[in-house]
Parts: structure tokens; C-alpha cells; sequence
DNA sequence: AATGATATCAACCGCCGGCCT
DNA sequence: GAGGCCGGCGGTTGATATCAT
């Protein structure tokens, strides 16, 4: 496929996304602010072209990139004859014309990972993304700006609140391990055999991580990590082994996951909100109280809580969805203590 | 159909640290 | 060591699409 084909294709000629929102700006705009930036002209800032990027733009950073290779990003623009900054050739390299860049919703397994991830490093959304292939800060920081922020306002709680964490991780993430187990079931046999195999030996997680079971895995070596400060996903280095996540579609086939029908599907979960409620009541007591009433809620590393759920889960295996219920019910963490 | 509210995402901005002179 | 340049990072903004009324 020619080039441009590619790109007018990611421009908006399929993918999930609204097109305009991915489009380059029309023409007619970026002409009528490129007529404002002449009227400005004069100094040198001036003649640097700002906004959305055009598909000539476009073009000539991958052809320029392909027979040169990335380098110092200034030199690079001038060089390439665009009219760009440094910093905004490799944003737009980075985020958006990166052959390997990942386009499309977030996969369960991926939004598992990001919250996860989160939890334990903040706003880190470089570090962060480090761990989840072909996915970039930028639209992680978007997820979790649009989505986990407007989850945490729907419980009219602070998205850093420890009422907040727990219902994330309580609830909202054993729903996602859930669905993602679901979309995973359905997948061929042999995959999910090669995964538990990777995840059992430890060899190939990266490769296979985007999956549930193995970001299972990742939170158990999360856990058998955390006191050696590694990152427990450090050997994600490959690319689109999901069968749910291969692709540059928007990927909302069944094996996908929207994040909003779990959060839709918890709130409407009558427990919920009383769950919401125990949990902020009962985590606010002594560290003793906290033990003896609501175990993981209490106030341990939570790679050392959630492991033991996720754990549950990846031991499961390919088990049947009777037992991923059994394991994340609400009733059954009542019944822990 | 029109309009306002909300969601989404690409792109920019400012800061900071590393590197070079 | 000082100063400038550059790239990386996190926060923020603005444009557009979509939804609700």
C-alpha cells in the first residue's frame, strides 16, 4: 500500500476515531492560518508552522525518517525542509506516524496494565507506556485524563483518593481481568496454552503480555519484584501479540474491551455503591481494623494485594467464567475476613 | 434541525536534565 | 563552572465529533 493510502487511511478512513479528530487540517484552514502566520511573518518564529500537521507534512518526516533515520530533531526538520520544530516533528513522529504506533481502544489487558502501572508510579505516562508496545504517553495520559478521571468524578471522589484505589482495584480492574479472561477464552487454544506456558516459565511474557492472563502474570512478578525495585513488566519488548489488539483498527471486534461498559456494568451492580461506601468506611479504621475487616484493603503494597487476586485469576487459568465470578464477587471478598 | 454539553485526542507549552563548548 | 542547545516529560489547550435536549 502507497504511502499516502496509509496515511489518509489513518487520517480517517476507518479507525474508531472520529475522523477530523485524526485528520490533518483541511486545506482551506491550513492555508487561512498559514496566510495568519505570513501576516505575522517577520521573525523567525514566524515562518514555523504550528497545528495540525498536513499529509505533505506528513509525507515528507517518513520519507525523510526512512532514508535518513531518526537523529537531533531540530537539524532533522530543517533538514527535511519542514517548516517545524524539533520538538514537533518527533511528537508527531513519536505519537502518530511511528509505523509501530498502536492505533484504536485500549484492550482490557491494556487498560489492566495502565491501571496497575499507574498505581504504582503516578503520572509516570513515559514509563508507563514504556511497558505497554506501540502505545504512547500521550495517549495513555489522554486515557486516563478522559477515562479513570471521569470514572473518579462519577463517584464525586478525587481520582487519588483511597476510595477511589479501592474501587479500582476492588472492582473496576478484577471487572476488566474478567472481560479480558472472556475475550481471551474465546481466542484459540493453543495460544492461551502458549501463554500459560510463557507465564509458568516466565520465558516469552513480553511477547504474550497483552494478554489477561499474562498481566496476570505481570502482578504476580510484580510481587516476587517489588523488593528489587524491577519493573515487573520490564520484558515487554514485542508488539501485537493479542489477538485482540493486533492491528491498526479500532480494534472493537469481541475480543475488545470498553472500559465504560465495566464501569457502566459495576454502577449498576447494586452493591457497588455500598461496596464504595464499606470500603472507605472500613479502610479508615486502625491498621489492625483495617486486617481484620477488609484484608487487601488494608494498607499494603498494592502489588501485594492485587496479586493475590489477579494470582487467583492466572491460576485459574483457562478456567470457566463460573470461576472468575467466584473470585471477584463482592460477596466472596466479604467473606475473606 | 438547532444548540449546548461533553468526550476525545492531537498538538503545544514550560520545565528540567543531560550534553557540549 | 557557565551558558546554550536539545530532547524528554508531564500538564494543558483547542478543535472537532458525538451526545443530549
Amino acid at each position: 500500500m502507497e504511502m499516502v493510502a496509509v496515511l489518509q487511511q489513518r487520517a480517517g478512513g476507518g479507525g474508531a476515531r472520529p475522523a477530523a479528530a485524526t485528520a490533518p487540517m483541511t486545506a482551506a484552514a491550513s492555508s487561512a492560518k498559514q496566510e495568519q502566520e505570513k501576516e505575522e511573518g517577520g521573525s523567525a518564529d514566524a515562518e514555523l508552522r504550528r497545528g495540525p500537521w498536513t499529509v505533505d507534512e506528513d509525507l515528507t518526516l517518513i520519507n525523510y525518517i526512512a532514508e535518513h533515520g531518526e537523529g537531533r530533531w531540530n537539524a532533522l526538520a530543517r533538514a527535511a525542509g519542514l517548516k517545524r520544530t524539533g520538538k514537533s516533528c518527533r511528537l508527531r513522529w513519536l505519537n502518530y506516524l511511528r509505523p509501530d504506533v498502536k492505533r484504536g481502544d485500549f484492550t482490557a489487558d491494556e487498560q489492566l496494565l495502565i491501571l496497575d502501572l499507574h498505581s504504582r508510579w503516578g503520572n509516570r505516562w513515559s514509563k508507563i507506556a514504556s511497558h505497554l508496545p506501540g502505545r504512547t504517553d500521550n495517549e495513555i495520559k489522554n486515557y486516563w485524563r478522559t477515562r479513570v478521571q471521569k470514572h473518579a468524578k462519577q463517584l464525586n471522589c478525587d481520582v487519588n483518593s483511597k476510595r477511589f484505589k479501592d474501587a479500582m482495584r476492588f472492582l473496576w480492574m478484577p471487572r476488566l481481568a474478567e472481560r479480558a479472561a472472556a475475550a481471551h477464552h474465546s481466542s484459540s487454544a493453543s495460544l492461551q496454552h502458549q501463554q500459560q506456558q510463557a507465564i509458568i516459565s516466565g520465558d516469552g511474557l513480553g511477547a504474550l503480555l497483552p494478554t489477561a492472563a499474562a498481566a496476570a502474570g505481570c502482578f504476580e512478578m510484580a510481587t516476587a519484584n517489588a523488593a528489587a525495585d524491577r519493573s515487573p513488566c520490564s520484558v515487554v519488548t514485542t508488539t501485537n501479540s493479542s489477538p485482540c489488539s493486533s492491528g491498526t483498527s479500532s480494534g472493537s471486534t469481541a475480543a475488545t474491551t470498553n472500559d465504560d461498559d465495566c464501569w457502566a456494568a459495576i454502577q449498576q451492580d447494586h452493591e457497588f455503591w455500598s461496596a464504595a461506601s464499606n470500603l472507605q468506611h472500613l479502610t479508615a479504621g486502625s491498621a489492625d481494623q483495617q486486617l481484620l475487616y477488609f484484608p487487601l484493603a488494608a494498607d499494603l503494597p498494592m502489588q501485594a494485594d492485587l496479586s493475590g487476586w489477579v494470582q487467583g485469576f492466572s491460576e485459574g487459568g483457562s478456567s470457566s467464567p463460573e470461576t472468575h465470578q467466584q473470585l471477584w464477587s463482592l460477596d466472596d471478598i466479604w467473606r475473606m475476613h
